[in-house]
DNA sequence: TATCAAATTTAGATTAGCCTAAAAAATATT
DNA sequence: AATATTTTTTAGGCTAATCTAAATTTGATA
């Protein structure tokens, strides 16, 4: 049984190495995570104990297959809460992340398994992340960031990267959702910034902005 | 902004100065909460330090305006939590408080209020428990136990006393829940003993199970 | 390759929440 | 009222999770 603290860093390892590959840096999980170094050193040390990584001085962590497993579990809780936030209590898909960030620690299989029915086994998050189901196996469809899509080429936002409040208001303010159909009718060369039609209406982007958005070509 | 454990001790300081009056006792919040007297003394400084309760030496404790409230809002999320469990995710009555007793924990009034629309503003929990609405306000009907219920007088079942998985699973083998009608056939006089019309059947009950029972006349 | 800067670990301390054992106060019993 | 019992508090300790400041190691740079 995990400690709050304890599944907070082994999701954190989780999603560092799916980003970077190989082992994952001391300091990287300092930022993910809000503390300093030297006391993730030491929660490095606890989980290795309870082998739940692999851990060598100096060397950075990686998670062990039952580290994996573990992590799977939050991020699969994490996930259902934030689409029954989002569909069902009227939470917009900026508001969920804090919420979730505790309901994930919520210790009861069977609330897990409800919730999920109660849902309908769905697939994807609000922000167009793919939810473990029961076996903790996930299938995301291939997509690329918005930068890569071709020119005139139609594609449809299937996610975001950048899960901050301020992307989201952002893409909001934009009428740009999951689902919405993207056309990229211009690149200019100068700064990379995009014309693009998104549903209904034609406007421009930045690079920053596209490189943050997914799309299913 | 409490934390986890004071809150369990708010709550449990709460639910004791309901059923005894005056002040609440060392030992009986050590033994609701499942810790050594020490330990409570403890919490009694430091809950006293912050104003949520009234503490005097040897003297126990009372909770405070402030206190009264922050155990008010653990208690409305944990009712309301038991409600969404057994009316859309499938749970008995006997399974809710556990899981309920870390869901009541979570921070967000935003999902605390949107639970309750949802659940179209619940009166009262699946065990016949009040549920305080957003102004902390509840309201219950004036209830008696079983064993005060005069002969042939219809009675309807609206609450339990013990809550414990036990006593619940025995009432539903029983196929006694809240709202099934009641009539008291026969008292027997040398060990209280109850025989009674539970919806359609007749049965035998002892005074130990008629004084959990909860009737409104 | 020697040196320096950055990353990481160690050492030592703090806080919350718990414990045991012993002392003190309150309450019950002779 | 004196004594015995129960309740409560104090004293001192432990663990998890954090911190700061001081080593130590790594790896980049001259
Ligand atoms: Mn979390
Ligand atoms: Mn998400
Ligand atoms: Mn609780
Ligand atoms: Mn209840």
């Amino acid at each position: 049984m995990q400690t709050l603290s304890t599944e907070d860093y082994l999701k954190a390892i989780y999603h560092a190495s799916q980003s970077a590959s190989g082992t994952v840096a001391t300091t990287s999980i300092a930022n993910k995570i809000g503390a300093k170094p030297s006391s993730v050193t030491d929660m490095f040390k606890k989980l290795s104990d309870q082998k739940l990584v692999k851990y060598e001085k100096y060397q950075g962590v990686s998670l062990t297959s039952e580290g994996v497993k573990t992590a799977l579990r939050i991020v699969r809780k994490h996930r259902l809460w934030e689409s029954f936030l989002v569909s069902h209590l009227n939470f917009n898909w900026d508001e969920v992340h804090q919420v979730a960030e505790q309901l994930e620690h919520i210790q009861s299989e069977k609330l897990t398994n409800e919730l999920e029915r109660f849902l309908d086994y769905p697939t994807h998050d609000p922000h167009g992340d793919p939810i473990p189901n029961r076996a903790l196996f996930m299938k995301s469809y291939n997509k690329i960031l918005l930068t890569e899509l071709p020119l005139n080429k139609e594609g449809v936002c299937v996610g975001v990267k950048d899960n901050s409040s301020d992307f989201l208001r952002y893409l909001d303010r934009r009428q740009i959702g999951i689902g919405t159909p993207i056309l990229v009718l211009h690149r200019e060369d100068f700064d990379q910034s995009l014309h693009i039609q998104a549903g209904n209406s034609t406007l421009m982007i930045t690079q920053k902005t596209a490189e943050n958005i997914y799309i299913k070509p």
